[in-house]
DNA sequence: TATTGTTATACTCTATAACTATA
DNA sequence: TATAGTTATAGAGTATAACAATA
């Protein structure tokens, strides 16, 4: 039970450790055919999963950043076109930051990158497993989340 | 099919995010009592989740860092007295990085923490939910990691 | 001479603090 | 004056390059 426990904890580790490795970075980039930091990307992707404009605050609570990290990163993006800044509709000072058609097409390369480094992990595995995967991926991400927030607010 | 895909990425994804946040690492510092940098606390895990002194080249490969990052943080360690320099037994000139008693005890309650966050995580599952996490994740690891290792040999 | 590790250095990522501007 | 964002700065984390030491 609590060894169960162990290799999945250590498991994921290793999976966090490998996906944030500066090399896999640049074998994603490289696979896409981009030239982007990770901040970079990871921004663009985020607005892609959203599928619609998010405000700077907003980004940088979905990625658990601060703001000013992000004020950075899109201005860069927004200087080499893959994002542009319109006027937020419900708060004039506000602006939303909105995937150009070349950043979507950018955004959605990189994500593609991603989805099919774990779509060939998993080919050979059975449909049902596969199904389980998802389900059960879904269910600890949402309750993994939740949990660290309660633990960490809590204090 | 192609939608399950993206949502078990993204659910990582998030997941790996949180993970990493420098809130995470700290919380995780403070729940088990020491005061060590992220790169401190990887290392020791990983000595004690391989249970047994390991050389700085293969801490490095484990870790998938550079050996001069791992150099200066066993130096770091060995200071503190969680970590001590024991020759190679197979080749005179290498040493192993052992654990000392303090640092197995630190190790053991820091990962202690992360296994409890899982634990609480996902402590409402079934029994027969967690068998399978624990199974799947196992199998990703190993099919993700190699399937990487692939990826990124071939170029 | 090949291998392992170390020292020195620099770059990337991210946080904190101080400031600006608009509702 | 409260909120969203920006500018400025600093610190953590990690990589690369050059070197040292031992089989």
């Amino acid at each position: 039970m609590d060894e169960d426990l162990n290799r999945t904890v250590s498991a994921f580790r290793m999976l966090v450790t490998t996906l944030n490795r500066a090399k896999t970075h640049e074998r994603l980039t490289e696979a896409a055919g981009v030239r982007l930091d990770r901040p970079d990307v990871q921004i663009l992707v985020y607005l892609l999963d959203s599928g619609e404009p998010r405000r700077i605050g907003l980004i940088a609570t979905g990625l658990q950043v601060e703001s000013p990290h992000v004020t950075r990163h899109v201005a860069t993006l927004e200087q080499r076109g893959l994002v542009e800044r319109v006027r937020d509709p419900d708060d004039g000072r506000a602006w939303r930051i909105a995937l150009t058609e070349e950043g979507a097409e950018v955004a959605s390369r990189c994500r593609k990158v991603t989805t099919d480094w774990f779509q060939g992990a998993i080919a050979e595995w059975s449909e049902a497993d596969r199904a389980e995967l998802s389900r059960l991926m879904g269910k600890l991400s949402d309750d993994l989340s939740s949990h660290l927030k309660d633990v960490i607010t809590l204090r």
